[in-house]
DNA sequence: CAAGAACCGTACCGTACGTTACGGTTCGGC
DNA sequence: GCCGAACCGTAACGTACGGTACGGTTCTTG
């Protein structure tokens, strides 16, 4: 392993490399094992001798594949433009329910699943890449918004961190850890839609700016739109499935 | 494989067998790949023809461990008790504590982390077994608790299911999906309290009946305490930590 | 067009691990 | 005390896969 890693130090990667890692990738969404070198070559028609001269060994290869993916798999940033509640609540729904398509594709499964395994199983670290472009990429661009909209007058709180990550579990529940030990758990797109207003909602319930003085000067229809959802936090139905894996 | 499998038919597991299948587990905190069939033998002084004998081949004893140890971990029930706001409120909080506590354990963590790298792998679901003994156990342990709350006043909500959701979420946010992806991230006895004390407040928020006219015949000092913590959802600092694993 | 680099395909090697086989030992029942 | 069952320890087998070597082919460059 002279000069292998060319990926570590420089981050461009070849039209070529990327199919490669592509392939990477579809393996793994077959189940792990499938992952071989040779099957890898096979796939993306090129010899393991390139593999290996590219990614230095199969971690290295993981590690591109997953590093590869995750930067691909971040979701659109919002702009700030001007900010009342309204717009406020939709960036909101809209950042939100894009995060629970994300993550609830199979690519992302995929990512999380050999993520976690790799984490546990010693070497190069894949929990930390995940992490950092999943968990942490959004809090770093969510939290401006949250900030925004506590300097506008629409939210009120101490911590940021600390809000963020109420509204982050008022959005994942159960459902991150429920995809990832194999439940079967389709979610449609309504009720990702439902899913992310419903949070929202519950999210200004419990830090939307509320002092009297400031609320009067607010437009009469805050938030909680009767029309929308439920006004209190509990929307009538939704998805109480109980439903584990293949038995 | 003649009539391998004691276990999948006859649950009971002799003592000798709860010491192989705890040796198994220990190897499996170390790390995945330390887990062999021959390690597994040397470390419980069994020979492998025993393990074969006893278990089938390795999947099944990795089954029978998942299954051994998620057995052992469920937190302990709540007695329904006479319930008013207040021990309805320690109920909860000791509760999601008492489950905190659990699943930030590093027995947990391995728990969770096998049974995900294995329902990606193909076979015989080791996620489903996790989700029953964890996920769903706590929401069938926990749900006549808070639909006595209902009963008697002190809760609103339709589905009792989503409002098991949506305490879930309050109480586990993101900590489960960055303890998984190995984000070092230890949890000091006060901060469980603290979080269980502050997701029950939040749930209570969102879910506690407060119609004007039930509220009024209610003792003077309901759920939200100021003096426990922030009468709003938000506690002053907490734990806002952005320590990715070891990088 | 020629020389060299990059790459493909395949065959090959070493090893680790799952699985099986077998001789020796302990132990309960008659 | 004898017999068989259960079990221990270890040795052996087969295989699958990570990693390497090498000849042949395509692409780049001057």
């Amino acid at each position: 392993m002279q000069e292998a890693n060319d990926i570590e130090t420089s981050e461009t990667l070849t039209a070529r490399q990327g199919e490669v890692l592509d392939a990477v990738f579809d393996l793994l969404m077959k189940g792990g094992d499938a992952v071989t070198m040779t099957a890898v070559a096979r796939r993306a028609s090129c010899s393991k001798e390139t593999l290996y001269k590219w990614f230095g060994d199969r971690d290295g290869l993981l590690t591109a594949s997953v590093r590869w993916q995750a930067s691909k798999v971040r979701a659109g940033s919002y702009d700030r433009h001007h900010l009342d509640a309204n717009s406020l609540r939709e960036s909101l729904q809209g950042f939100w329910g894009n995060w629970l398509r994300v993550i609830s594709g199979p690519k992302s499964i995929a990512l999380n699943r050999v993520a976690v395994s790799h984490a546990w199983s010693g070497k190069s670290n894949l929990g930390s890449i995940v992490l950092e472009n999943g968990r942490f990429a959004i809090g770093e661009r969510l939290k401006p918004l949250l900030e925004d909209g506590r300097a506008a007058g629409l939210l009120d709180f101490d911590d940021t961190e600390t809000a963020f990550r109420t509204f982050f579990g008022l959005v994942s529940r159960d459902i991150q850890i429920r995809l990832l030990l194999g439940d079967r758990l389709e979610i449609t797109e309504a009720e990702i839609a439902q899913d992310a207003a419903r949070a929202t909602q519950q999210f200004f319930a419990l830090y939307g700016a509320r002092d009297r003085a400031s609320f009067e000067d607010r437009p009469a229809s805050f938030p909680p739109q009767p029309s929308e959802t439920h006004p209190r936090g509990a929307p009538e139905d939704e998805d109480g499935k109980h439903k584990p894996p293949s038995s």
